[in-house]
DNA sequence: CTGAAAGCGCTAACAC
DNA sequence: GTGTTAGCGCTTTCAG
């Protein structure tokens, strides 16, 4: 057996508690409690007798005593389903900034399957463990809803709007409209939508709200879509689709396309290229949600300001924490169109 | 002022605790941790009696105090560059399935700043609040090490060769020699590399490394880079440079580019698109870490199981909290070759 | 199987 | 300022 150094030199020194200190620095433990939470409250001299006691013994509080003993937690709980696409992270981006601002944990439950999502939620009402809640895109049934309110768990909702809950909604719908609304006020006639379908049981059909939004404004102004000008399948087929649409001859191509993410823009983007359709050029092209890449990229893009949208749902449930009774809020997030190179010709 | 449902319905019911159920039940407050934690030792008639005491008040327990009482936290902490990155996304992935399954809360502390990794290490060696600890990509400063190692907290670093300390290393040198042997092998002679130099201060060299392993190979074989065949600098230069690159005339091309992220050549591919530059026949090119979008875009990339090495991390945690006094373990994450669109033409 | 009682480690009045 | 002491809410011996 080969002994590195580490497990070598390390001693199995007990853990110390705030007695081991108090006995060694010769004070009373309220001392050590006051120099570790109100350190000016104490005489100096006595401080740092306490503060070497602290060194010299390799003492540290246990956060969950603290907690235990102030009936505090200061821990955001996130339920999020498996973090694969950028957007979520983005959100999380957003929470984690405002949550650590205000001294607050984020602890996160990924959530992969409807079970899963069962389970963490009655783990979180069975034993309080986050003073709040952030339940992320995901559909929630009411059971689950029942269980919620029953423990009375602040909780904040994104992109799932809940009567009687804190949520913070995006407006697929209106995102839909505007995206038609600038391709319309720009002369174009031909409009083409393509968004993927597979969608999880339990995530939230955003997908479907924006086709919609995007179909009928362009119906409301008479304008009627090919049905191949409506790509909305699983992500595989899409691909197929696509291609197919794009072999078309030129007079039966759409002039502008609204991908409902910008992944599926980038697939876009890239088979244009393959067919030699010049974008914005021959076809003008719009993704959704405006992530990273997509810069990087140069798409134009509709962008929900996904940061926001986490810090606002954390300052929601910060807010119902310390304000238990007030009557729940929604807040509506704004769309902004990006306008990079492929669009605007 | 406007009362919601929420607000009015719900009245201010104090928090019960385990005597209040006790005394409703008519048991011991034993008797109620037992029904809690190992309901098979109490019998059918009290254990329903305070089952439903539970559900009448509406009782929840609380998980610091238990965890106070049982001295145990079941969590473990992240520290990681602020999520922007896929591959982050995707290793904590890795990281929360095995969590989950271990029944292990996953807490997340997302550093902007070297300043703020400095005050969320302070944090958790001042005051116990995981279990385990694990870097991610990180640089940890002499001092932090010592810290760490002085709370005796189990840590574990990815992508970070630590002595002494448990560590999921990627030989990323290895890796642009994979990439180099790939190309060579495949017959290509005229080898170019593109990777963004601009690393926050407290984020691994990676890109560097994986640039000297590409370049050796190739210089082992005798074969030079000219100047323009090595873009390695921030991220909005190698925009440029990866243009003025596919400016030149066809016999100063490159015949096979190794793009150190999957979003720069993913970057590199819509260039080539822009300039008639045809992937894989004129150029062939290779990306790195395989994130979800690339299989969308039938990119060739070197996948470096950013999952795995997730799971490792968090495996390696939890096997050294276990055993304290094991020594440290290396492991190193295999790469492999996924040939897609971009290559093998 | 069940209950009494002694912790767990820390905080927070309350007196001095 | 500082020490005493009673909690915090739950677990866990140890008798019975």
């Amino acid at each position: 057996m080969i002994y590195t150094e580490s497990s070598f030199m390390k001693a199995v020194s007990k853990e110390s508690t705030i007695y081991d200190v108090a006995k060694k620095a010769d004070v009373s433990v309220s001392t050590v409690s006051r120099v570790l939470n109100e350190p000016g409250k104490v005489n100096k001299e006595k401080r740092d007798k306490v503060l070497e006691a602290i060194k010299e013994l390799n003492f540290v509080r246990k956060a969950d005593a603290v907690a235990n003993a102030r009936k505090t937690y200061k821990k955001i709980g996130v339920i999020a389903p498996f973090f694969t696409e950028p957007s979520f992270m983005q959100r999380l981006r957003g929470i984690s900034s405002v949550l650590s601002e205000q001294h607050y944990e984020l602890v996160i439950y990924a959530i992969d399957s409807s079970s899963e999502l069962d389970s963490y939620i009655d783990m979180l009402v069975s034993s309080k463990r986050v003073d709040g809640l952030i339940v992320l895109c995901m559909e929630v049934g009411k059971e689950n809803l029942e269980k919620i309110e029953n423990c009375m768990l602040p909780v904040c909702f994104i992109e799932n709007d809940i009567p009687g809950f804190d949520c913070v909604v995006i407006e697929n719908m209106n995102a839909g409209k505007i995206a038609a609304e600038y391709f319309y006020s720009h002369g174009f006639r031909k409009p083409c939508f393509v968004g993927d379908s597979a969608n999880e049981n339990y995530a939230v059909p955003s997908t479907l709200q924006r086709l919609n939004g995007f179909k009928q404004f362009f119906e409301n102004k008479g304008i009627e879509f090919p049905g191949n000008h409506i790509i909305y399948s699983s992500k595989n087929e899409n691909v197929d689709l696509i291609q197919k649409l794009f072999e078309n001859p030129d007079e039966s191509l759409p002039d502008c396309i609204f991908a409902s993410s910008d992944m599926l823009a980038l697939k876009v983007l890239q088979q244009a290229n393959q067919n030699n359709i010049k974008i914005p050029q021959d076809i003008e092209l719009l993704g959704f949600d405006n992530i990273d890449i997509s810069q990087y990229m140069n798409l134009s893009t509709i962008e929900q300001k996904l940061d926001e949208s986490g810090k606002i749902a954390a300052e929601l449930v910060l807010s119902k924490i310390k304000e238990p009774e007030r009557s729940s809020r929604k807040i509506h997030i704004e769309f902004e169109i990006i306008q990079r190179g492929t669009t605007g010709f």
